[in-house]
DNA sequence: TATGAATGAGGGTTCATTCAT
DNA sequence: TATGAATGAACCCTCATTCAT
């Protein structure tokens, strides 16, 4: 019983243990990353702001790049559960709030997560080659859930004729935009909006060039 | 006499053989930056794709940023040239004619220069600090041409109320992510129209969300 | 407690080992430097000479440049350590008898650590500015020491009248000659006298040409 | 007839104009030298002074250490002439006097030479090892000269019983550390004096601490 | 003879990763 | 698990010398 309970207990508080020492190493190597970017952001930093030793680094993680890799996918993460597809069933809220909902959310967790979407937005190639294929691939869910939207709303008459492909990207890239300006320091851009604000003129911009006007 | 102009016939000569190294320097180089990205781009890689010995490189080229910089150069010159202001005056072409004009120099010349754009578009950052300088130089006096194209419609009664700030970004980004698929290997794009047809479809979308719709 | 002290035993054996990992390159630059001299010494040949590899070194000193200064700073700290000012108060031995012990403690550092002095000796020019500095300083407190006791010597009418600038700068050259020719390889120098015989004769030579001669 | 004359003609004025492209480069590098030490003083640099292109320079040295030991040979030859062994026969002028003579030229020749001085004082070790081996010998000679000249003072009286060994390399000492002064540069050097109250003191020196005194 | 473009061996240094304790 | 000393491949750059013109 000793054993098992014992064995249980410590691997349990064990378990924990090496959970939060990883979380240590993941903010720590969050601040560096940020403040350097990928290149110049060196092991030895990452050790010195999580204050363990060299060795200790290796024992959470295989490489500098795979703490970046998994970084990157908390993040991803985080701004693909701001993205909800648009709901039209009846009884459903008007699209264009929905819309509203999803831009906010992103934008949101952009403006909370400055220091890795810096990285993501600004110097997603000439990393490791497995960070830019999630890079890419999260852009690429992103334009196909902009594209299917547009789609969408030409079934229903909202959206005027076009081509869609480039509409989406058109979006997408008025929102990597935005989120490039509210990732780099505030002092550097001439924007001062907060994130409502900001939602409402992309959503704008974008609707006003998007729906059919009659 | 004769010496002069053996001399002069020398010098010249030697000056245009000068200029034919530097530029097979740097066209090897770009060719090696497009493939590998800034950092993993090497002397190394530049001199056996120019052909040349190690030492030559550094006859013509101070550093390897040095070439990286004056390629960049090179195309934010080309993507400037593209940028002509409207012109306003009575008997000037119409706006949108002028508008169309910019947008397809723009975008035809990026489509002219692939590689180099991949770079500045991808990875601004983290690479050389004066490279860095250079690239948000040149977005900066975009999104300020954008931005005061803006203000003179909002004059001339074309363009709706906004935040001029936030819509001039909004445009960047398109033009940016248009940029992006352009310069990226076509067969990793959906997008499959030529430079006219992206011009008229990125404009449709920008102006039908900018212009004041009666 | 036993926590504390285990921790204390483990950094103070760390400490203890670093301390000779660094004897152990500077032993072997001193070697390497001395039989090649600054420039001809690689770091290459100092990490063969003391059987580490190559990041090693760097973990130790800075660069190249780096060790010789610490070497250097070690003879010229041994050699200060020779300088006894001359004691003139009563009771003191004999002036003739400090100055003995001076000149002889001076000579035998130099016969232990031929190595160096042959460099500083020798080569003092052309190396790094502050390796330079170091030993020009050296050289000077050297010739001001010197210069003291001739002016202290006039005062006590030992000294004739004479420049003693002059005088000093002659005397510093024939402590530096004879450190050279104890420096080199004995079999290259004609001399083959003890530093006590040494000692005396550079006295002689010197005070003779010295004192006041009645 | 024209054709012998004329190849000779031809061939002195060639070799004329020969002799005169060395010097031009001898003169430039001794510039050089002097000022940066032998390992800064590039071949890049020698050219440039001389307003030579880098293969003219090959055209007449073998390489760069070939045209420093040709200067330090120079220099030499010219500090050797200064030095006269003592006349010793009835009629001939006093001992004291012809010392007088043979230090005065040296420091002079010295003085007129300051650059190459310099080097040869102060960083004759680690250059080229035919340049040290031309160094050893002069001081070889020197030393050997200051020797034979205590040994026949002391044939004659005049010079008191020692280690003559020791006290050449005593007044080589002196010696070597005025020409040091005398070449630096002389705003370094709290040595204020002409080359002739110079050789009075370094004799006065060096005589009283070696002649017999009664 | 004169040129200067071209060469390439070799230098010092960095830094992600490993491993003995 | 934690440590941090040790590793060594790889990088950028220099500069004396050669060689085609």
């Amino acid at each position: 019983m000793s054993n098992g309970a014992g064995a249980d207990g410590r691997s349990a508080r064990a378990s924990r243990k090496r959970a939060s020492r990883r979380r240590q190493i993941l903010d720590a190597a969050r601040k560096v990353f940020a403040e350097k970017g990928y290149h110049d952001a060196h092991v030895s930093d990452v050790i010195a702001a999580a204050g363990i030793a060299r060795g200790t680094f290796y024992l959470y993680f295989e490489s500098k790049s795979a703490v970046f890799l998994e970084l990157l996918e908390e993040l991803l993460r985080e701004l693909r559960e701001s993205i909800i597809g648009v709901d039209t069933h009846e009884g459903a809220p008007p699209v264009e709030a929905q819309l509203v909902g999803t831009v906010r959310r992103l934008l949101a967790k952009v403006a909370a997560n400055r220091a890795m979407t810096t990285i993501i937005v600004r110097e997603a190639v000439g990393l490791d080659d497995e960070v830019e294929r999630r890079t890419r691939e999260f852009y690429d869910e992103l334009h196909g859930y902009i594209r299917q939207s547009l789609v969408n709303g030409q079934a229903m008459g909202f959206v005027r004729q076009m081509n869609v492909d480039v509409a989406a990207f058109c979006v997408l890239g008025t929102i990597k935009q935005l989120m490039e300006q509210l990732a780099g320091r505030p002092e550097d851009s001439p924007l001062d909006l907060d994130v409502d604000r900001l939602t409402m003129e992309v959503l704008d911009f974008n609707l006003r060039g998007v729906i059919d006007q009659a």
